[in-house]
DNA sequence: GTCTATATTTTGATAGAC
DNA sequence: GTCTATCAAAATATAGAC
C-alpha cells in the first residue's frame, strides 16, 4: 500500500483525478484545482511539489484500487472465477457511469510521449499487471471449468483489456454509457462456459 | 473531399498529426511545429489561424482517408467482405508500426472535454461513422455467407471498434506493436466463416 | 507567404510572511 | 499548512514590414 494521503492531499488528488479523466493530464492545471477547491496554487505545491508528484500519487491510488479489490478465486468453486471477472468489471462500470469520464490509464496512455519517465513507467506497469492478472484468471478459470474459449489465455486477455479500454474511450466521445455495457456483455459471453 | 491543402499547409498538418498521435493534442504547440519545420509560428498562423483550425484540418484528413479507402464489397463474391475487413485493418497496422504513435481519434477522444466544440463534433462523428460502416459490413457479410458470428452486427461492431482502439492505445504504453496484431487476429477469427 | 516584433494569458513553480 | 507575491517560461495569437 502507498502512503495514505492527508485530508487536503486526498481532496486535491481526487479532484485532479476527476478532471484528468475528463480532459487529459495536460489540460488540467494547478489553477483549475485551486479554483475548484477554494485554495491557492501554492498550497497545492506544498502537498505535491511538482505536477509529476501529483500525477504519480493519483496513478498509484487508482491503479492500486483496481486489481487489489478483486477477491481471489477458489479452484474448488468454479463460479468464483465468474465472480472475479464481474468484480473486475465493477470499477469499469463506475467510470462508465461517470459522465464525461474515461479510464485514467487510457487517458494518460494517449498522452504517453508527453509524460515524464516516472509517469510513463506507472502507466506501462499498470497495463502489464492488468494483462498478467487477467491472463492468469482466464487460464485458471478455464482449467477449473468455469470458462470456455479457444486460443491462448494471453490472446484472450489482450483482446479483453483492449476492448474495455477502447469501449470506455469511445463512450466518452459518443456520450453513450451503454456502449461499455454492450462490450462487457460481449466479452462475458465469449468466455462463460 | 475537403479542400486539398497547399504544400506548406500539408507539411504543417502532417507534422502536427505525427506529434499529436504521440503526445496528445494539448501537448503540441505552434512552437514545436515551427522548430521541426524550420519556419516561424506566425507562418503557421497564416495557414491555420487558430489551433482549432489546424486540429480540424488534421481530423478531416485522417478521418477521410480511413473509411473512404475501403473497396465496397460485392455480395456476389463473399470473399470480398473479408477483403474489406482486411482493408480496414491496413491503416491501423500502419499506425501500429509507427513507434510511439496511436490513433488520432483515440488520442483526441481521451482529451475530449478539453477540446473546442468543433473538434468534439469531428471526433464523435468519426466514431459514429466507423460504427455504422462496420455494422453494415458485418451484417451484409453475414448475409452473404462470408462471416459467421452470434449476436447482433451492432454488438460485434461495438466490440471491434473498441478492441482496435484500445489495442492501439495499449501498444503505445507497452511499446509492443505485436499487441495490435494479436487483437486483430482474434477479431478476424471471431467472424470468419 | 514568411518574417520580426510584440501582446496576452496561462503554466508550473518558489520565497517568505503568517 | 496556507497565504501573498512574484517569476520565468511557454502558449496562442496579432500587426505590420518585406
Amino acid at each position: 500500500m502507498t502512503k495514505p494521503l492527508g485530508k487536503t492531499a486526498a481532496a486535491i488528488a481526487d479532484t485532479f483525478l476527476g478532471l484528468v479523466m475528463e480532459r487529459g493530464y495536460n489540460a488540467v492545471s494547478y489553477a483549475d484545482l485551486a479554483r475548484l477547491l477554494g485554495i491557492r496554487t501554492a498550497s497545492i505545491h506544498y502537498h505535491f511539489p511538482s505536477k509529476t508528484d501529483l500525477g504519480l500519487a493519483v496513478l498509484r491510488r487508482y491503479g492500486q484500487g483496481f486489481l487489489e479489490s478483486i477477491p481471489a478465486p477458489d479452484p474448488a468453486r468454479p463460479q468464483s472465477y465468474g465472480a472475479a471477472f464481474d468484480a473486475m468489471m465493477a470499477p469499469i462500470r463506475e467510470v462508465s457511469a461517470t459522465k464525461g469520464a474515461s479510464c485514467l490509464m487510457g487517458v494518460m496512455s494517449a498522452e504517453y510521449q508527453s509524460l515524464s519517465p516516472q509517469l510513463q513507467a506507472e502507466v506501462s506497469g499498470f497495463f502489464a499487471r492488468q494483462q498478467a492478472f487477467l491472463e492468469t484468471l482466464l487460464e485458471e478459470g478455464r482449467a477449473a471449468g468455469a470458462f470456455s474459449f479457444s486460443g491462448s489465455a494471453a490472446g484472450m486477455a489482450r483482446l479483453m483489456t483492449s476492448a474495455l479500454q477502447g469501449a470506455i474511450l469511445i463512450k466518452k466521445a459518443r456520450q453513450d454509457p451503454a456502449h461499455v455495457d454492450s462490450v462487457i456483455a460481449s466479452l462475458r459471453a465469449m468466455i462463460m462456459a
